[in-house]
Parts: C-alpha cells; structure tokens; sequence
DNA sequence: TGCAAAGTTGCAGTGACTGCAAAACGATCC
DNA sequence: GGATCGTTTTGCAGTCACTGCAACTTTGCA
C-alpha cells in the first residue's frame, strides 16, 4: 500500500514539519520572535509541544527550517561533477543550486523570515551553528574532489566562506529585495573566489 | 584616592569578570560544557547567580569571554594604518595582533577551552551570534578605508571571512597545536586574501 | 484481524535567563 | 568620621526552552 517512496506516513511528517515551520516564521514575523513561545507555535501547527521538539532541536532551527538532506544532497551534487569542474566551482555551483531550489518552493517563507532576521541577525548566525555535521559532509567532499588531506585547510574554508557568503547576501537582501538572493550570493562567492586581497572599485558590485 | 583610571570599584569589576571567564572555563573542561551549572560557575568564583549575569548575557558568552572592547579596539586600529596599506591588509593585521595579545594574556585558558570546544564545535559558531555590533563596527572600518558605499558587500564579506579564518585556525588547532594558532590564522586569511578559485596543491599549507 | 514499529502526547523535572526591589558597598563632600 | 549619593550585588519569584520517560495512538504489513 506504498507508492515507491513516499508513505502515509511519511507524507504526515513533512506536513508536520512544514507546519511547524510555516507557524514559527509567521507567528515571529507577527509579533517579534521572542514573544512567540514553543506553545503557540505548536497549537497554531495543531500538535503538542512535545511533538514541536521531535521535529526540531530547538526554536531557531524552526525558524530557519534547516532541512537535514540539504547537507548530503550538496555533498553528493558536489562530487557528481566531472574531473574537469574545479573544486571551487563545484561547490560553488551546488550551493546556488540548494538556493534557487529553496527560495522556489518557499520565497513566500523567506520574505516573512527576511523581517524576522532584520531585527534578530544573531539568529541567522545561530543557524549554521547548529549544522556542523552538513559542514563536515561538505568539506570531506571539496577535500576528496581537491584531492587535499584531512588536515588542509582549504575545504574548511570554503564551506565557511559558503556560509559567510549567505549570511552576508541575505542581510544585504533584507535591505533591498529588489536583487535575486541568488544574485548576491553569486556575488560574494565571486569575491571570495578571485580573492580579497584586491580592493573592488566603487562600482563593481553591489551598489 | 583614585589612581588615574582605576578605581577600586573597576579593579574589583575587572576581576570578577575574570574569575567568572576562568571558572566558566576551567569547570566545563573538567566536566564538560553542559554538565555545569551557572549555579556552580557562580559559587566558584563567589558570587551570586545573578551576579554571573549581571556580566555575561549568557553562559556561552561567559566560556568564550568576548571582550566588548575588542571590537572598538581593533576598529580603531584598522583606521590607524596610513592609507597606503590596503585595507585588506589593515583588516588583517588587526585580527592577528588582537589574537597574539589574548594569547600571550591568556595562553592557559585557551589550552582548555580547546578542549571544550572539541566537543563542542558548535559554542564556536555561537560565540560569534553575539558579537553582531562588533562585526558592524568592523565593517564600517573596513568601508572607509575603501571608500565603499554602505551597501557594497566588500566589508562585510571581509569580516564574515575573518571570522571564518578564526573558527577555521581554532579547529585545526585543536586536532594539532604544534603549530602556533596564529600562525593558522594567517594561513587562513592568506588563502581568503589570493582567493579560493584556484585549487591548492597538496603540499601548500597545512599537511 | 492482529502484531510490531513508528509517531504522539502528557507530565514532571532541570536549568538558563529576566525584572524588581532591597541591601551592601565604594566614592565624595563636609 | 560620618552623611550622602551612585553603583553593584543579591535574593526572589517567575517564565520559558528543552529533556527523559512511560503511556497511548496510528500506520505498515502479514
């Protein structure tokens, strides 16, 4: 009684976590994110407060949806490219991808959370810290592709300047929506390719 | 009665800050993070619970023991370079001598704050959640000595890069710390300074 | 239909953190 | 050496995030 992959039950648990996540954004956008308490959010979402905290660790993680594949989907896009395709540009590439993926199944979601994170960027922050395994997942697969050993920094610093570049593109979004998220993070990921160490000219770039 | 600067009061403040950084510290090396209480952190170093926060917004904040004028500190220092250093490397040489200084002040506690964040990556990441004035600080500095609109991603690129280049230098120095942690530090900006489009060969860098 | 596995819930408990008002303390002025 | 004023410390009561556990309900499968 089971279409090839998805069950009844499986069907249930992403409604579930969707509304969770759908009511934590909404209700934090209403009224401000720390006048929304774990209870309201689980009655808007019609579950009970315990069942909210199977679902997430914590309150942040609801806020920002952090879904648990998008670290091994990346890690796999990454070393699904050929030989040819620099490390850079393959992470660079899945990156862009998990985000135009995002924002196209919930912009809606992140123009609410774009408020949300305007009055509280520690929460962005707070976001990547709860990922560690997904950067783990990420540098071991630019480091394989790299051919680096464990020890080199390099795949670190990518996954990290991966995440300094969506933090940054979404404060600067929250500003001025009228650029494509995905345009500022191509931006930032472009300056930390070519390197920071050269000043850009005052027109280059974000106006 | 007051020597120029220091008063009894301040001295008396200075130290409870420290002991409360040390005690934070020193227990949850010992036990492990989450196995501390702010109930004990604050008997160890003699004070009341709500002493504990009376300094420190939070536990996490305690173990890192941000220093709130580290921030001002190294903006003064990044507009004091004549404006023939680039300010990427006005940027950098800021971060490193604030990070020589906290290690030659503060060596020991640092040995054992490795091992706590071994364990846990994350208090890390979190630690940095709460120096979002610091950052804008920085990034201000950073625009006017390029001369880069607000709105221009540059600065805060650079800094969100520093940050990642400490994180970075921190972990690697906790799996092997034969190597200095400057010295890590360094390596990490050099990298983000020439850029992370072209691949390191194997032998560059950390082996 | 009936059993096993997975998911949900309530409950009791811990511990971080806050606001408030009183007490202790340090600086200052006479 | 007080009287006084501003600052810091403290206790207390309260809120809320989060956890482990032990029922209970639902779904998957034979």
């Amino acid at each position: 009684m089971n279409q090839p992959g998805e069950s009844l039950r499986d069907r249930k648990k992403r409604r579930t976590r969707a509304a969770l996540e759908r009511a934590t954004v909404r209700l934090a956008a209403e009224r401000g994110y720390d006048h929304v308490t774990v209870e309201e959010i689980a009655a808007e979402a019609d579950v009970s407060v315990r069942t909210f905290f199977n679902y997430f660790a914590s309150k942040d993680e609801a806020l920002i949806g952090a879904d648990p594949e998008a670290g091994p989907r990346m890690a796999e896009r990454i070393l699904a490219f050929p030989d040819t395709v620099t490390p850079f540009e393959a992470y660079r590439s899945s990156v862009l991808a998990e985000i135009t993926d995002e924002l196209n199944n919930a912009r809606d979601l992140w123009l609410l959370r774009k408020d949300v994170l305007m009055q509280r960027p520690d929460l962005l922050v707070r976001a990547f810290a709860n990922s560690a395994e997904s950067e783990q997942l990420l540098s071991d697969a630019v480091g394989r592709r790299a051919g680096l050993p464990e020890s080199h920094a390099y795949p670190r610093l990518l996954v990290a300047a991966g995440s300094a570049a969506f933090r940054c593109a979404v404060t600067r979004w929250a500003r001025d929506d009228s650029v494509a998220l995905g345009e500022l993070v191509t931006e930032a990921l472009d300056l930390f390719g070519t390197g920071l160490a050269h000043t850009p000219r005052r027109h280059e770039g974000g106006s």
